[in-house]
DNA sequence: TGCGAACCGTACCGTACGTTACGGTTCGGC
DNA sequence: GCCGAACCGTAACGTACGGTACGGTTCGCA
């Protein structure tokens, strides 16, 4: 079978078996361990299979590393946040939740290692590694939090013209510099406390923004 | 001589020659256009001259890169603010300014391709790509723009008890999910005007959340 | 028990690239 | 006009890596 076909199925469905999980969660492993530079040799070293399988699941280098960005996603995405009983101590807790979980997700070593490789490979045109990864991340997230913003706009806790336009000030105001310090190889901490404080301060300073000028 | 000396010189002090200065811009225009994987061969045609002298000038494939970043960021470094007069409407359009070159820089391809590299770069320990990228771009802006804000806060313009703190979060406002997207490869335009308009927004938030409480 | 499919490990091939070497040219100083 | 330094263009070398081929092993199945 021609490596298009291949790529074309992954990307309609990728009923992965157990096997090939387990060999995607090699690459990943090795991706965070070891950088950038991962060989077909060293993923087939670390996974304990052939070469050749590689080539016949994946199709080339690319489709593994693309079927690893997917792999990754598809075991990150959460479930929507319902709009049930909404009021303002439950928005927060939501906004909170939602600040707490992706600096979780930026800061771990697996999504800075994926999202070095996408980078990379966005540098070399010749890959849509770079649109997967902005798809399931950044993209993603705006969809799953645009719903609660306009469900609080009409709760009346919340006022802005364009849902986009305000997810992303609150992506800006919980993210800060944060991907882009640990992406450039800046070695700092960022420990779970930490995480928490400051997704309550994006949230407190989100709120602040946004509340509706008819109050206070 | 070393690769080791000819490094240590290049960090202490590099007064490079016109004909450096027109090989490393050679090496800009090359990231730019080719992305990330420029080869030794490619730069020694572009620049129209040889590898030897590559070699004997940069020491490496690496020195000509570090050198390649220095030399960008010796070029995009700008006076400080001065703090005199410091009034509301000098502090507004003293961050609005700010803003904009710090967007203006982030969008440019230039910056793209060079963060790009760096992050590729940053994966495979071995470089201080990295570590130089972020030095001259995220921590030289904050140096910057701290005394300005500390300047803000004595005149009693603005509240804040960590200048780091509150600098990290202007830079949330300002440049959001913009960077992230354009490495991933996002084709997104971001017109002069559009960043004009977003460098007021930003900045309004800012003195939004920053404004002293005994006022209003 | 025999057979074929799937897969592992390894050897192999072709190429790309970093690095070095070398012949030829330009140019400033004597 | 001659010399050496600096540099250009190109060829050459060694290695690393993507991709392929192949023999050997396991395992489901008749």
């Amino acid at each position: 079978m021609s490596q298009l076909a291949r790529k074309i199925e992954d990307f309609e469905a990728d009923p992965l078996t157990e096997r090939q999980q387990a060999v995607l969660d090699a690459v990943l492993a090795l991706m965070v361990e070891q950088g950038g530079s991962l060989t077909m040799t060293d993923i087939a070293r670390r996974a304990s299979c052939s070469k050749e399988t590689l080539y016949k699941w994946f199709g080339d280098r690319d489709g593994v590393l693309t079927a690893t960005v997917r792999w990754q996603a598809s075991k990150v995405r959460a479930g929507n946040y319902d709009a049930q009983k909404l009021d303002a101590a439950a928005l927060r807790e939501s906004l909170e939740n939602f600040a707490r979980n992706w600096l979780t997700v930026i800061s771990s070593s697996t999504s800075i290692a994926l999202n070095r490789v996408a980078i990379s490979e966005a540098a070399s045109r010749k890959s849509d590694l770079g649109r997967i990864v902005l798809a399931n991340g950044r993209l993603a997230i705006g969809e799953r939090l645009k719903p609660l913003l306009e469900a609080a706009r009409a709760a009346g806790l919340l006022q802005f013209t364009d849902a986009e336009t305000a997810f992303r000030t609150f992506f800006g105001l919980v993210g800060r510099d944060v991907q882009i310090r640990l992406l450039l190889g800046d070695a700092v901490k960022y420990p779970s406390p930490e995480i928490a404080a400051d997704a309550a301060r994006a949230t407190d300073q989100f709120l602040t923004l946004f509340k509706p000028h008819t109050k206070a």
